[in-house]
DNA sequence: GTGGTCTAGACCACG
DNA sequence: GTGGTCTAGACCACC
């Protein structure tokens, strides 16, 4: 058991961008702010915020134009991809939890059905 | 944006001894380790553990005897809440990231017995 | 028998707010004195403050803005149900102190007409 | 406003005395354990205990035979007096609290009233 | 400034 | 031993 996970500021920080990508709030071929607007923005070292990047440019999420800036890939695969990962990821996690919680599959559909029910009902 | 998950220590004990109990790692009436030797090995201060095992007896799902130590409740129901608690906060959560990621209610669900189908093959 | 009467400092601060609370010594909505100045003035650990504070949030007495303060509840029910809670606590004390006195029902109320009546003409 | 009232310990013993004499625990005439077994029982120094009877010595309430022991007066009258007294604090002290809850006089016998039903209720 | 959290160390009451 | 309370002092996040 171990408390304080120190989950590295640029690993949310890339989490973060990469929402922001997946939900369409940074659009295919879109520049990013600059590192250092970044830098600003998110009050966190410029070297925070390259780290940040150069991971996504490896997985070709980001293309980095010298002098221009870096850029949201326009390959709608990649991003496709992305977001398959991410719900992936969050599936991965509440599964995790939920059956550490002791429920069956069946258990956990039901459950998020009663739940959306409830959700919905409250909303609407 | 905020970084650096502040999610606090005895928060993070709190949930993790609850979800002792409701897994049944530690039974009903059962002495949990005394605080101090919780400190140690969370290599936590003792007050930080005690501050998360006070909201749980004030919630009832422990005892504490002075002079003999913390017991988990023996009142069943209490427990079976607890549980209940827990997997509705999991549903909040769960709920919460993936219609950030853009999902519908129908997507989520699709995707959950996608992902449960696929578990299935790989374990099975 | 236990004497040095161990009703925790916090208890009493509590206690002590809560009567200020309700006899709108402190209105609804309005800002208490910060934790470190209840500190000095108390001549008490800040922590002492806060555990005090703290449980009268989680009553919803108390709402804490960070960076602003802790301001008294505008929920008039809150506090309503606040007062009955201590008149209620101060019937027990005085119903357990009287009967322990060797004094029956009608004992009491008797003598606490009589006492009133006394008072009345003291001051009138 | 003044905390950890360290209401003395000797007081403290005078008033469990007075009580267990006004509800005749011990009676009148009988002889109190001795100074060193009271103050083996109630883990008290013995200047303690002999502070705490010298004052109802005073009173009338004791009478001390060298080398017999503390006896309780014989005299009814005192005792009669000793538990007006005790009930009249108990009075003041409830009236200053309630009062200062808001409550008038006619609110006061009302709560109480209410509250005793309840209590017959609740045990008979 | 505000409150929130954590640590280190002390003393008490209970068994 | 057990838990309960208090202090002193530190650092963080918010405004």
């Amino acid at each position: 058991m171990k408390f304080v996970e120190n989950y590295p500021i640029y690993k949310q920080i890339e989490e973060y961008l990469k929402l922001q990508i997946v939900t369409k709030n940074v659009l295919p071929g879109e520049k990013l702010p600059s590192v250092r607007q970044l830098a600003v923005s998110l009050t966190v070292n410029v070297h925070t915020i390259q780290r940040a990047l150069s991971s996504m440019t490896d997985e070709g999420i980001l293309e980095t134009k010298r002098g221009l800036g870096n850029f949201v890939t326009k390959d709608i695969v990649v991003i496709e991809n992305l977001k398959k990962e991410l719900i992936q990821n969050e599936m991965d996690h509440i599964y995790q939890k939920l059956t550490s919680l002791g429920l069956s599959d069946e258990a956990i559909l039901k459950e998020l059905t009663q739940f959306m029910a409830k959700k919905g009902d409250e909303n609407g």
